[in-house]
DNA sequence: CGCTAACGTGAATGAGCGTTAACTACCACC
DNA sequence: GGTGGTAGTTAACGCTCATTCACGTTAGCG
């Protein structure tokens, strides 16, 4: 019978601090047993949680993709308006950056070091995220044509994606709305 | 007697190779013999010109960030006032970016591979480079305080650093005028 | 011509690391 | 109270990889 554990699931919290283990060195950088002491157990342990180092990571970025595609579509659902739309993007993936850092450097540094599969997986969790900010910038005729909203959305991205370098020296109540703003002003500068 | 070179440097060739290398696959990633493969010699060879993979990894960003601050400092020299100085700085990072975007990711990414005096070496040109544009955002009165100054400048590497991820399905020519017209959208925005 | 230094090569070394195996302790449940 | 599944442990295996070594080859220069 499948025990369920009441207390923070063990995977869970192997996640979390490979993340931050992976955010500081690299995938290739931390070791099975680094991870294993950081959350108190050694080794070859993961191996009862995780098919194997690559799936951990894989495990990781999926999750990561999907939240972001979720944050979008759910937005995308609630404003009929582009513009409108485009700010509670802002305010979601600015938000997200904010209280995740170490996902956020994970995601755009490691994808490389995914198996064949995943990576392809993420990579088009990815492609319909962007798509929709790429879709939401041309209805609100804020891009000269398609090439220039997908520049566009990753310069947003980017941007807001930069908390890892600045954090650790800022509070976040501090950068929160001077990202937003800049985002929402970058954005709305595109075509000139 | 010290032979010189007349074609390019072997140096140089592997300095080059082993940017476009690092940039795909990470410092980790990437074998002694993959680079040394990559121009046209086997492993070891490599060993004639660097002392070491990670004094490869050292002369590469030293490079990247004195070239950076380098050209931070002649803008500053040329330009009194704060906002055309702005200006011209995100002229020639953008241009930079544009032009190396192998460089820029392995920059930002395997900074935490270097050993530990080169880091502090690189971390400390980045530092002053940071500094002329936190000095000419609070000068220009684009900031709020010297934190958000820094949260902006970081921000808007993030957004001209944003072309590997776009690079690739773009034209240079399409992009660098978007880039441009955001940063400087962005960098003006800070206050509200 | 012959010395020397630069530049290569291929083989050997040794460390680190992902993964597997063999084995143990615990806990839920019939 | 025994049984089975979960979550650990340590030791061992095998592979990759940076680095070193012993050795060739070329090309300038006195």
């Amino acid at each position: 019978m499948p025990r369920v554990p009441v207390t923070t699931s063990r995977r869970e919290q192997i996640l979390t601090e490979a993340a931050r283990l992976f955010a500081r060195h690299g995938f290739h950088g931390v070791s099975i047993d680094g991870i294993g002491a950081a959350v108190g157990v050694s080794g070859p342990a993961l191996y009862r949680h995780f098919p194997s180092k690559e799936g951990l990571l894989a495990e990781m970025l999926v999750g990561i993709s999907e939240h972001l595609l979720a944050g979008g579509q759910e937005r995308a659902a609630e404003h009929a308006d582009p513009v409108a739309l485009l700010d509670a993007l802002v305010a979601f993936h600015t938000d997200f950056a904010l209280r995740q850092p170490e996902l956020i450097t994970v995601q755009d540094r490691d994808l490389a070091n995914l198996p064949d599969p995943s990576r392809r997986r993420v990579r088009g969790l990815q492609r319909a995220y962007v798509e929709i900010w790429v879709d939401a910038l041309q209805r609100a005729g804020l891009a000269a044509g398609e090439e220039a909203a997908r520049v566009a959305a990753h310069a947003a991205f980017g941007l807001m994606n930069s908390t890892p370098r600045s954090a650790g020296h800022t509070r976040a109540e501090v950068a929160a709305p001077v990202l937003v703003a800049m985002t929402r002003a970058a954005l709305r500068a595109s075509p000139v």
